[in-house]
DNA sequence: TTAGCCTTGAGT
DNA sequence: ACTCAAGGCTAA
């Protein structure tokens, strides 16, 4: 079974199971058995009726947006006898059904992280009637009804995808079984969840393309990096094998690849291509990130296994590590001086990091999924609903952007594009050669205009709305170092990352 | 204090 | 007349 195809070809519901999953971001139980979940999984409201602060039964709209009785009247109250609530805890408690009361501060924070408004509790405190929100409700539900209507009318294969999977009982515990399908299978649970670890995962057989040599320890140190600052850490492999297939040179195509459209290759063809080269294979970069993480869970001990958190961290170091080297092997930035493709990746590895997500969640991501590196999909109600104040702004956020760029319809082409924009800015301090950095991002910004005119000249500017999407990719990527860094100085990061290694690089 | 249910009343 | 988001009430 191909890595990617496993999520989507699944006719039948995948089975969890009880994994290995801190208290604080996933409060489900794992004991249950694939039965009872099916039961749980069919009562459960879908996302879609789901409260955006604690995963309840929506009831309405209130105060902005659709939530439950509860978290309603806990604004309200909030709002009309001015609360001031303090957290006994770091900000950033869990936000769910069973949790919601424990802490007022985080939950009220939530309620406005997620947009309930202020300003549509009464001072007057008058009954009955209709606020100025009404028409917002309006458009709210025409557009949830379009989305609807589309699904069902545009894309069969979604619905079998939600049917089958998506609202299968992984639906009931979607973190979970990140977590368990990362951790290291016995005998038996293979045997009886061949759904969960597909043949080429998890298998030493499998071969990694990294350019790296094997540490005894763990991990990999590449060997012939020449930035020794960036490339100190460590990047989990396989244990006792000399990896040698170098990744970015000859890449396979995507499975979902965009066919080149004539008219644009009459144009830039060569140039546009070359940058298209190096990207990296989808199912092969899943296959490897699970692999590796499967490798790291199997590695530890009984009572060391990774948390979720960790296991997402670690994902976006993969993820980086591979930006880094995708960096590294593109020609263009080749003819840079080595001391301004450090500084240039210092400065913008974050807003690459929130690209590659963007594009994954373009390309394959589903309505109301986060497609993940290792091919795994998460319900964004789920997050939300468990994750803190800050994950779950940052996450809205990202999805917003993602349903910006899918309405777009943006392609890989002017993904690259946008990625080489990112990574060749002329404004960042302490860059040597300013002039050869801007050339590049101009040539990038001409084929990209250039690109969009030929293959979208029914778009009058999805050039122009392409860029006007960089300060919030930028916004984003910021929020995001400042909250790693955050949980970083509170000793939630794994260690000897090339994440850390990025964090401390901006903070020193 | 919470949260489920009730009452109200402008907009449709 | 009906709808549905406001505020109110009250048992737990």
């Amino acid at each position: 079974m191909d890595l990617p195809g496993y999520h989507l070809q699944q006719d039948q519901p995948l089975v969890h199971h009880p994994g290995n999953y801190p208290e604080d971001l996933i409060n489900l139980e794992g004991s249950s058995t694939s039965q009872e979940q099916k039961t749980e999984a069919e009562s459960r409201p879908d996302s879609e009726d789901s409260c955006p602060v604690c995963g309840d039964k929506v009831s309405g709209y209130h105060y902005g947006l659709l939530t439950c009785e509860s978290c309603k009247g806990f604004f309200k109250r909030s709002v009309q006898n001015n609360k001031h609530y303090t957290c006994a805890e770091q900000q950033r408690c869990p936000m769910n059904l069973s949790q919601r009361k424990r802490c007022p501060f985080c939950r009220f924070q939530k309620c406005l992280a997620v947009g309930m408004k202020k300003e549509a509790v009464r001072a007057d405190r008058m009954r009955g009637g209709r606020n100025k929100f009404g028409p917002l409700y309006r458009r709210d539900r025409q557009m949830k009804q379009q989305k609807v209507y589309h699904q069902s009318n545009t894309d069969p294969y979604r619905i079998k995808v939600e049917t089958g999977q998506i609202h299968g009982p992984q639906a009931l515990n979607d973190l979970q079984v990140v977590t368990s399908c990362i951790s290291h299978p016995s005998p038996s649970e293979a045997v009886n969840q061949p759904h969960m670890y597909p043949s080429c995962m998890g298998q030493s057989s499998e071969p990694m393309s990294l350019d790296c040599t094997v540490n005894t320890d763990r991990g990999l140190t590449p060997p012939s990096l020449p930035y020794p600052g960036l490339y100190h850490c460590t990047f989990p492999g396989h244990p006792e094998e000399k990896l040698e297939v170098p990744f970015g040179y000859s890449p396979v195509p995507a499975p979902t690849q965009t066919p080149t459209n004539p008219l644009s290759s009459a144009l830039t063809p060569n140039f546009l291509s070359q940058l298209l080269e190096g990207e990296q294979d989808e199912s092969q970069l899943n296959a490897k990130v699970l692999a590796s993480l499967q490798r790291e869970q199997a590695n530890r001990g009984k009572h060391d296994r990774l948390n979720t958190f960790s296991i997402m961290c670690k994902m976006a170091d993969q993820t980086l590590f591979c930006l880094v080297e995708w960096a590294r092997n593109s020609s263009l930035f080749k003819e840079l001086k080595v001391e301004d493709q450090m500084v240039l990746l210092q400065s913008c590895w974050s807003e690459l990091l929130v690209l590659d997500h963007l594009c994954r969640q373009v390309t394959y991501g589903k309505e109301g999924c986060i497609y993940l590196v290792t091919g795994q999909q998460i319900e964004v109600s789920t997050i939300i609903s468990q994750a803190g104040v800050t994950l779950s702004s940052l996450v809205s956020r990202t999805q917003d952007l993602v349903s910006k760029l899918k309405a777009l319809h943006l392609d890989r082409h002017e993904f690259v594009c946008l990625k080489y924009l990112v990574l060749f800015n002329p404004d960042v301090k302490s860059v040597h050669n300013r002039r050869q950095v801007e050339q590049t991002q101009e040539r990038v910004n001409r084929a990209l205009m250039e690109y969009t005119q030929r293959n979208h000249p029914g778009h009058c500017d999805k050039f122009g709305q392409l860029l006007l999407r960089l300060p919030e990719v930028r916004s984003i990527s910021l929020q995001i170092e400042d909250y790693l860094y955050q949980r970083h100085l509170q000793g939630d990061l794994p260690c000897n990352s090339l994440l850390t290694e990025m964090l401390h690089t901006k903070h020193s």
